[in-house]
Order: structure tokens, then sequence, then C-alpha cells
DNA sequence: TGTTATTTTTGAAACGTTTCGATTTTATGA
DNA sequence: TCATAAAATCGAAACGTTTCAAAAATAACA
């Protein structure tokens, strides 16, 4: 059975000090004699002390820590905004956690680090936490940055990547390299990023005078069995387009291999385009083309904003950040 | 600028009651009134009162909450891992949040989530972590579980993953499939995965009565960047092997893709097997044969260790968990 | 109505720190 | 040696909760 971990009471008794002393000792406060210093710190570390960092931040009244919210924490393509994240909260001096959202009650990941203050500034790209929680929590103190979300409130600032530009360029591609018949494959009905990416797709078909394809009449779930299904679907009823433009990469790499399977080519018989750059995007067969998003700048301009705001600058404008067009073999006969 | 959060206190002189009352009507003691609660609620909610969670979790001296320690969040094959720790945290009413510990000063996740008490008990997958660390702020009341590391200390849970008999087991593959030559390329000297490996390697190789490559002529820092220089090196130096045994697959891709690009067929020419089945494994060409760890099932038992321990149950036998070998084509001509 | 049992509310202490103003100790200068 | 300045230490309050024992209010019963 262990003993009860030590406390500052514990040390400042065996050292015969007051509580307060023993604080500002082991705080390297100047104002204590170096020689009691060395004593404390012989007495903590013979003690086993190690200071409680709940009591300190309650104290304190902040956590030097920031969140990031993310719906499902080891996605495909996260690794790179939590590294963007993660750089400049060090650098900063703030540490970073990530909780997932996705498992477990809904909300509850972030009501507990959010509302009940457990953190200093959140970072949140995870679309089931709702616009209401988000509002209540931000405050002057508790700053909130959101990905990929059209949320505007106080002291909530938002970081946004232009969907809508790369849909258009990705179609335009398709456009330019003679396609005309181009099929577009949305995500959940309730995805913004989906919606977005069809405005640009719109965009450029119309540019073109072509006629595009209803929205909602192929929708996968932004899984690779979704895609695939479509793909399936597709061939089956014999309606085969020129082009697949898919909303995100996982589909379209769902759709490529059910073409593969049945013997049509990609892309000689039918090109598709994804969107996302996810990293297995480069080694499918054949290499997809797709539409990168600037998933590492996010994180850190998400995190910049955060600690400008942190610091009292809370004039941010909304920033959207270019995506940039990936031509790989999935589009294109070598 | 917004006036201060509210606190228990502001919504007990609004409701002209003590303290005490309040907090016992937020957490629905039935000692009190029923019509005193609903004044309560409704007062609290026109307050926008919201805990502090940190002064509960003082209070309460613990924080339902535990922790994952990655040395890179978001790094390829941890998606699974975390996962499977959520999955059974949750499901005991704890919540996950994960960290990093590359960034920043070393140690610096470590000391403020487990040294300073900010958690209930961890799961690490961090070699940057030291032992030291870990078993100062191991206790009874914080339990932690590490994986895959030699670690044998009070409070400290280990799972372990079979890399031996992974290493064996491929390494047998190719034997059995004729290759005599065969060479193992190992990763960084300290890390005790590649060791392990080697150790499955040479059992194998001896088996057959076959002479083992040096085990430190060829060493990548686990990166495709290293397993590139050193494929470059192989074929550069006139040297080629039957077979390359990289102790990892980001390793193994950097091989094959030098290989391929100096016109070396694999496997035709020269078989390379890899460590770890990451995603890409599966699409590079050609398909990497490779060694899954079930990371689901990690993350799942090392999480199902911590409870077990947090319940007092300190009688835990580290578990090693079985790997499983996946053929693909970079073995075995198809 | 008075007594007892029950329900409801309360004040104070505690969790483990930091911080502030006050007090004690030591050093300084005449 | 004494007064004063400077250095070192101290005690108490505070951070925002929960909890415990006790008090107050209400209900039950004779």
């Amino acid at each position: 059975m262990q003993k009860n971990m030590s406390t500052i009471k514990d040390v400042a008794k065996a050292a015969k000090l007051a509580v307060s002393t023993v604080s500002l000792a082991l705080n390297n406060d100047p104002r204590v004699k170096e020689s009691t210093r060395r004593r404390v710190l012989e007495i903590a570390q013979g003690l086993q002390y190690r200071p409680n960092g709940i009591a300190r931040d309650l104290k304190a009244r902040r956590t030097d820590t920031v969140c990031i919210l993310l719906h499902d924490l080891g996605g495909p393509f996260y690794s790179e905004l939590i590294r963007g994240v993660q750089d400049v909260a060090t650098s900063n001096k703030y540490n970073t956690i990530a909780s997932g959202t996705g498992g477990g009650h809904i909300g509850s990941a972030a009501v507990r680090l959010l509302s009940e203050r457990r953190v200093d500034g959140a970072i949140i790209l995870a679309p089931d936490v709702d616009d209401e929680t988000i509002i209540h929590a931000a405050g002057k103190d508790l700053p909130i940055v959101v990905l990929d979300r059209n949320l505007l409130a106080e002291n909530v600032y938002s970081v946004l990547v232009d969907n809508e530009r790369g849909g258009y360029e990705v179609t335009k591609h398709l456009l330019n390299l003679g396609y005309r018949n181009i099929v577009f494959v949305c995500g959940p009905s309730d995805s913004l990023d989906s919606e977005l990416r069809y405005r640009g797709y719109e965009t450029a078909m119309n540019e073109f005078h072509v006629q595009k394809s209803k929205r909602f009449d192929y929708c996968g779930h932004f899984t690779e069995e979704g895609g695939y299904s479509i793909g399936k679907l597709l061939s089956a009823m014999g309606i085969l387009p020129d082009a697949v433009f898919s909303a995100n990469d996982e589909m379209a790499i769902g759709i490529m291999k059910s073409f593969i399977e049945i013997g049509i080519r990609v892309p000689e018989d039918v090109a598709v385009v994804g969107f996302d750059n996810i990293p297995i995007s480069e080694y499918v067969q054949p290499s997809l083309t797709t539409v990168r998003q600037p998933m590492y700048d996010m994180g850190a301009v998400a995190a910049q904003f955060l600690f400008q705001a942190l610091n009292g600058n809370s004039e941010l404008q909304p920033v959207l950040l270019p995506t940039e067009l990936i031509v790989r073999n999935s589009s294109q006969v070598k």
C-alpha cells in the first residue's frame, strides 16, 4: 500500500518552514535565502514531492493548455493538422492535448474541456460539436478557433479552406482535358465541405456550358465502402460517365476499386478525382488526382489565432486558405 | 468586455441560499426540496453558470480522465490504438485525452499530465519518455500501462506485441519461398522493437542453417528516406541480396522505391518485407508483405489493464499479443 | 400543545497551491 | 549601541468546488 502523495505541507513541516516559504523556494523566488532553497529542494526530493498541477491551475485560473477537438482522433489526415497546432503552441509555451469527440455521450469531451474550463483555448474540427456549445463556452479568457465551420460569434475565430475553389479547379482540370460527362459524388448531406465542393464543380460546369449531374444522385458517406457501392451502382446501371469527381479521397478510392474490379480502366475509360490528398492517395493504383488541403498551415494558423486572441487581439478576420490541385494518374493518361 | 465567469457563489447569492445547498441541488442530491432545486437550476441557467472542472477535480482528487501519450500524435498507425483505448475508456465513463511527447521540452507533456496528476491513469507508447519519469509518476492512484517497453515496476503494467515471433515468421516465410541471402535492415539502434524483430530473424535463419546478415550493417531511422538511401547503397555496392527484411514498413517502402527506380524488380529480383502493416502498405506497388500488429487490441487491452488497476487489481501479468503475417506481392510472384 | 422524527438547509472545513501584507530576522551605518 | 534599512520568513486568504456534522424548519404523532 503506497502512502499518500506528499504535498507542499509535508515539505513545509519537514523543513520547519511556512508553506508559503516553501512555495517561494520551489518557484525560485529571489526572496528566499539560497541556503534555505537548497534545503527545501533537498527535502522535497527526499519526500518525492511533486506539485499538484490541478491545485496550481485552480489558483492561477489558467491551465497553459489548449486543446484540439477532432471527431476522430487519428483519422487519416489530421496528423499534419495536429503537428501545425502543436508546433505553434509549443513555441508559445503552451501544452496541447487532443481529444476525440466521436465516442461516448455526445458533446461530453467538449463540455468537459471547454465548458468546465480545463483549457485556456481550443481548436475545433468536429462537426458533431454543436454551435451552441461552442458559443457558450467561448469567452475572453477562452478563445475558440473553429475550422471548416460557418460560425460567427464573439471570441470565436474561424479558419476555412477554400473548398469551393478547390472543387472549381479540379473540375476545370477535367474539363480542360476534354471530359464532359462528369458526375459529382457527394458526401453526407449535412456536410458543408461536400456542399462547397459541389458549388465549385457547378461553377466550372456552367463556365463550360456543360450539363452537370444532379447533386444528390450519388451520395456516399465519405467512406471507401460508400464509394465502392456507388461505383458498382454506376456500372451496373450502365450509366458510366467520362469522369467522376468524388467529394473526398476515401470515396474516390472505393470507386476506383470497384471500377477496376470489373475491368473498367481508370483513367482510360473513366477518370476519377478526389479531394483531401490523404496519404494513400499517392499510392493507390492509379495514383489519385486530388486537391490538397493545407492541413499543417491550417493548424498553425488556427493556433496563431488562438494566441493572438489570448493576447487580447480580438480583431481577427476569418481566413480562407488556398487549396492546391494535385494531378496524378487517375485523371490523365500518362 | 465580458464579465467574469459566474461561480457557484454567485448562484447562491442570487438564490439567497447557502453555497452548499446550491451544490447539492446542482448535483441532484435528494436532500434538497424539489422546488428549491428547480429554482436553483433556473437561476444557474440565468447566470450562465458552468461548474469549474478544475475546482471539482481538486476537491474530488480525481479527474476521471486517462491519457495516452504518443511520441507523434497522428503517426500513421496510432489511429487504431487510440480507438481501442477510447472505446474502453468511454465504456468505463472515463475521458481520454491524447498528447504528443515529441514537440517541446523533453518530457514536458509527461510531467505535466502524470507527475502533476492531471489524469487518473496513462497509457504510454513513446520511447522518449524515460523510465524514471514513469516509475516516479506511477502510483496506486495513478496506474500506468506501458506499451512496447521492458519496464517492471510497481503500478506499471505492460502490454507487448510479440515482435520476435513476428520477425521469426516473416523470415521463415521468406525462407520457405526459397530465399536464402536475406538482409535485415534495422531501425534506430536504441529501438527495442528493431532488436526483437532481429532476434526472430536470427532464430529463423539459424533454424534453416543460413548465414545471417550482420545486424548493424544497414540501419535506417524508421523513415522512408532512410530506407531509400539504404536501397541505393545496396544496389550501388552491387551486393544485392535475394530478399530484404526491413524492421518497419516505412523503410521497406523507401527501399522498394529505390529499387524500382533503378530497374530492380520486386519481388522477381529482390523480395522486400516490412513490419507494422501501416495503411499504405496495402497500396504501394507491389503491395508489401508485412507483419500486422494488433493495434486496436493493444489499445483496448491496455485500457482494460488500466481500469482493472484502478479498481484495485494489481496482479496483472504482462501480456504478449500475437502478430499476424500478411503476405502480399512484394515477397511472392503472383 | 408539546415532543419526536423527518426533511431541508447551513456553515465550516477541506482539496493543494500561490500571493499579499505583515512580521521577524539579519545586515548596515552612524 | 541603537536606529534603520534590507532580507527572509510567515500567516491568512484566495481559487471554486464538495462534504460533513450540525442547525433549522417542517411534518408527524400522541
